[in-house]
DNA sequence: TTTATTTGTAACCATTCGGTTTAAAATTAG
DNA sequence: CTAATTTTAAACCGAATGGTTACAAATAAA
């Protein structure tokens, strides 16, 4: 919107709150996967007609990067949140999983994961964006290791890199397990006993 | 096709091998998923035209599944005669850990994870059969491990479900993971590192 | 009031989608 | 040869797809 020179904004105000359709479109891509959610699903989440749709986000796939990111931003945020035991940063990691495993519950996975298996292959925008989630969250796994392993949780001899792919790599198969059959508290135990491996 | 009195078919004879077809529709349904599978890829893949696709196989939906069955089988198949050395179980294991790895090489992942994760909150069929598959290799790698157990390659304090299931759950991610940006290596090396740390 | 700008609405568009039908081709049987 | 059956080839079909356009509505500025 154009500011005028007394700052208000010229033409029809607008309907909508754009954090709002932004976070509905995220919700239907991240239970829907990107192919199988087409433009009405996303007109009828948002309650937005599919010209303002256009105008606000571009097209598709530009609406998808931009959930991708706001997927990935909020969960960043809130799994830091939990981290706030400046004494104990197992007490931090197991948080961390905790947190993890509560977003991904019932069916819905990890849009990340979700993206990654159905888009990485093809879509080098999408893979650069999975890549650039994954190694930050590699770093601050890592991170969280390191500084147990100073702390005396962890036992020092472990490489925390290969630690830190470990988690990462269970924290994928769950996302996908739990899309299919396998139970929360049977995905939920082998994090933990993951963990446990490491004291 | 009706067998006639004399044992011979009636009506124009096949052009194509029913087996070959289903084997390329199910190597373009694993690289590209269900729903960016469409019927013009299938019919340029399989050579087949879409009356004859549909007359074989049904609809889309059916051949998917027949095509799914078909990587199973095959997977299992193949997986199982890796199995062969009688004296140490442990190999057999470390056997199938490698040829999971490789044939879920470069960019593909694994059918069956790709389905699980696209597919299954929302296809119950897909699930179900999903969860026979997973069921059925749960129990053969408990199997396998219960045998390491016995012959001493294996701790035998460790509850082989356990160990049973955070295999698969690494197989899982490491699916996951292989279509996105982890290289190989550190993939193998993982589910080498959580082998050995049952030994 | 007119002009300019933005947004909402609803229709439009070309292409693609999964599925179906028609007619010719290829075989066997009588 | 005709009739029956199956397969191939190609066209057809209605609906769905992602994207665009035309116009009315809602605002600020002059």
């Amino acid at each position: 919107m154009v500011k005028t020179p007394t700052g208000n904004p010229v033409g029809r105000p607008r309907e909508f709150d754009e954090a709002a359709v932004l976070e509905a479109a995220m919700e239907a891509f991240w239970r829907k996967g990107y192919e199988a959610t087409s433009l009405a699903d996303l007109t009828e989440c948002t309650r937005l007609n599919k010209a303002s749709l256009y105008r606000v986000f571009g097209d598709k796939h530009q609406l998808f990067m931009a959930a991708l990111k706001n997927y990935a931003d909020i969960e960043f945020r809130e799994t830091t949140a939990v981290v706030s035991d400046a004494a104990s940063p197992l007490t931090n990691i197991r948080a961390v999983v905790k947190k993890i495993c509560d977003d991904a519950g019932s069916d819905k996975g990890c849009m990340m994961i979700n993206s990654m298996v159905e888009l990485a292959p093809h879509d080098s925008e999408v893979k650069a964006l999975l890549q650039k989630f994954g190694e930050q969250r590699l770093q601050a796994i890592q991170a969280m290791i390191v500084q147990a392993q100073a702390a005396d949780e962890i036992r020092a001899e472990l490489d925390p890199q290969k630690l830190a792919v470990s988690l990462m790599i269970a924290f994928a198969g769950s996302a996908a397990m739990v899309k299919g059959f396998m139970p929360d508290t049977q995905i939920v135990d082998n994090l933990e006993n993951l963990i446990d491996s490491w004291t």
